[in-house]
DNA sequence: GGATACTTGACTAATTTAGTCGGGTATATA
DNA sequence: TATATACCCGACTAAATTAGTCAAGTATCC
């Protein structure tokens, strides 16, 4: 089990915005520079947290992006989902149902990862953004 | 963030053995038939689970495998330990107090993952495989 | 001796991941 | 108004991983 790189990277951006005045636009360029994130995975990263109203873009030269919400009221679940790896730890089809694996039962672990899955998301939904730079 | 097949069908497999007479040997066969798992790649997973003692095999015809300790004494944290699918959520290097990215200090959000890791490992730590078939 | 069932290593097709490439468009500032 | 900055976006790709299959055993029971 792995976190893919796009939540990790989103997740070290976002945090590296955090501990910056909040009203200044920070541009992609910076962030890549400081995290060493390649700036154009950047782009497809903050494409999503734009779409998810994360964080908000200005255009132009001295633009860049600006967290839409104070750091303390990010979620970190709000991130993943975001990037669309709200965590499903398995294959089953967890809405029907009946039949994972397109028998008639539900497979014998199945309660099991929808358990787990409300573990590990309530791990992201108890943690903000400003959690993470208060070290 | 997903599980492999390999672990959960570990768990699947396991689990359907637990729900039979824990003395009789149970062959991969009836094992792959059962859950629909290939017996091939069942042959492949319990390798891993015999070589961490957490059942053991009877050659031979009539043969099979069975759970080495009560099924309410087999930890899921051990199953994936088995499979070397323990918990690593990210590509930073852990142990090294300094440097993740081959920088010299640690990543901003090192710690986090740290956390979620202790997080999900300690929820397979208290489950077993009896609490997966009392249902 | 034959059937059953475990044992093991090597191989492979398909998928996913982790990006890169290249061409845009909008805006600030000089 | 020119130019540089910086966001915007779709298409592509190399590498790694996953999820198996294949083939050839060995041990034991009946």
């Amino acid at each position: 089990m792995r976190l893919n790189t796009k939540s990790r990277y989103a997740v070290m951006a976002l945090a590296d915005m955090a501990s910056f005045n909040p009203n200044k636009p920070i541009s992609l360029r910076d962030i890549s520079l400081r995290q060493s994130i390649s700036l154009q995975y950047l782009e497809q990263i903050f494409l999503k947290l734009k779409k998810y109203n994360i964080v908000r873009s200005v255009r132009g030269s001295n633009g860049g992006y600006v967290l839409s919400k104070n750091s303390n009221n990010i979620k970190l679940s709000e991130i993943f989902s975001a990037l669309n790896e709200n965590v499903k730890t398995i294959g089953c089809d967890k809405n029907s149902k009946k039949g994972c694996n397109g028998r008639s039962t539900k497979c014998i672990t199945h309660d099991l990862w929808d358990e787990l899955d409300l573990h590990i998301n309530a791990f992201f939904e108890n943690k903000n953004l400003e959690d993470l730079i208060r070290n």
